[in-house]
DNA sequence: CGGACTTTTGAAGTAATTCAAGGGGAGTGG
DNA sequence: CCACTCCCCTTGAATTACTTCAAAAGTCCG
């Protein structure tokens, strides 16, 4: 990829949306790209902060794990999201890990250099402003879901949000483009592998998603919201 | 309160924690006054974003309804802190409600006006990141406790941070320092009011705490802390 | 002193976890 | 190319933590 697609790329992050052509030229000169392949380790978790990222190919897992080695899964990321938030907003060490879920390309800056250009360019600033309200307002949500919601409903809102975010839309219905095992559902949903197993069992049998090793294709997303919808 | 110590207030807040003198002076010229009786809504979900607010005394209680009527508290908000971060951060509609526990005095600024000062002054816009930033990982800190605890350690883990951000030092131990219900307490930690209740006696029985209505003292909080960490 | 709200406690019910065992794909190495 | 191995997934049975249902007792306020 070359340095001008690389400034149109930036022009259309989260982030840097926006910006003057000067100015994306510039940050994209501040840059380095660095290559995951799946699996690795981007930034690990309780590291101190050094690096803002910017997905531009390929599926990031966010993470956080407890003492007692039990994880969460906070969010993927994609093309065009900011991974490593607190080098961004000032925090001192990484509050969870970040694994490459594809083969990724990202762009990088140290969290100084980010933070300079946002000192210096205020509306850097406001989008940084507008993407962590977005993110905060995105786990008010998931949070009330989790404390008020039994699991099927859960894991319907988990796949409906994923189907979203990173859905491909397919012959036999919507995709999810990342290899997603069941382990990673119940991370999300707050539960275990074994109901997320059972639960998927159960909407095979009536058409609603059609599931493989670590793949899921929505087929009927409509009864799927129905599910998500209906009372407890 | 005069106009200079409103100054000086608003120089020790979150958001504008830094900033000059003169700007200080500017911003406390735009902002109105408010004052809301306990039990008083602030700001209601789904209301079109209208207004900034910071808490000046008093306490908010956050918190988001489902369609059927059920309530998580997202968190209550203190002296200094931002209320209505959604105008701060270029949302729509406002994603939850806004409740005064206490009798409080607010300051509040429209979304245009604050935005506006952001834009100009980046300092504020890179202490909004900053804030935001903190409540978000606040959220995901909660999501993993409501994911992968029980409920006896997320009742802990909930009270060891409202005595954190609340508490008052009294002879018998640390005072949550406003009203909180069994009721508020289940809506914080994802349970019901029951099980809030008989655990909380259980507690009051080893002597950890010391309840009475609506009014939480933990009398020995180490030995909270070890309940809020041991393995289930 | 009445009435509304908050809290307590028991008993029954249940959703989901935990425990346990086996089956099947995908990739690797011989 | 086949066999081996490592994951990943499935399904049943037992257990349990928590909710739900129900009723009564406190406590505050006007």
């Amino acid at each position: 990829m070359d340095d001008q697609s690389d400034v149109e790329m930036l022009g259309r992050t989260e982030l840097f949306r926006g910006a003057p052509v000067e100015l994306l030229r510039e940050i994209q000169r501040a840059a380095f790209r660095k290559r995951f392949a799946a699996g690795e380790t981007v930034l690990r978790q309780g590291d101190a902060t050094a690096t803002v990222y910017i997905v531009v190919i390929g599926r990031l897992r966010a993470t956080q794990t407890t003492l007692d080695g039990q994880q969460v899964i906070i969010r993927y990321l994609g093309p065009g999201e900011v991974a490593g938030y607190a080098a961004l907003a000032g925090g001192e060490t990484y509050p969870g890990s970040l694994i490459a879920v594809d083969d990724c390309h990202l762009v990088g800056w140290s969290a100084a250099i980010i933070q300079d250009i946002m000192t210096r360019h205020s509306s850097i600033a406001m989008n940084a402003v507008r993407l962590l309200g977005a993110r905060y307002l995105d786990m008010q949500v998931r949070l009330r879901e989790l404390s008020t919601e039994k699991v099927e409903r859960r894991l319907a809102h988990t796949i409906l949000r994923l189907a979203q975010q990173a859905g491909r839309r397919t012959a036999r219905g919507i995709e999810i483009a990342f290899p997603l095992s069941r382990q990673d559902l119940a991370e999300m949903s707050g539960t275990t592998l074994h109901t997320v197993s059972r639960t998927l069992s159960a909407w095979e049998e009536r058409g609603i998603v059609d599931c493989g090793r670590r793949r899921i294709i929505v087929a009927r997303s409509q009864l799927l919201e129905s599910i998500a919808e209906e009372q407890d």
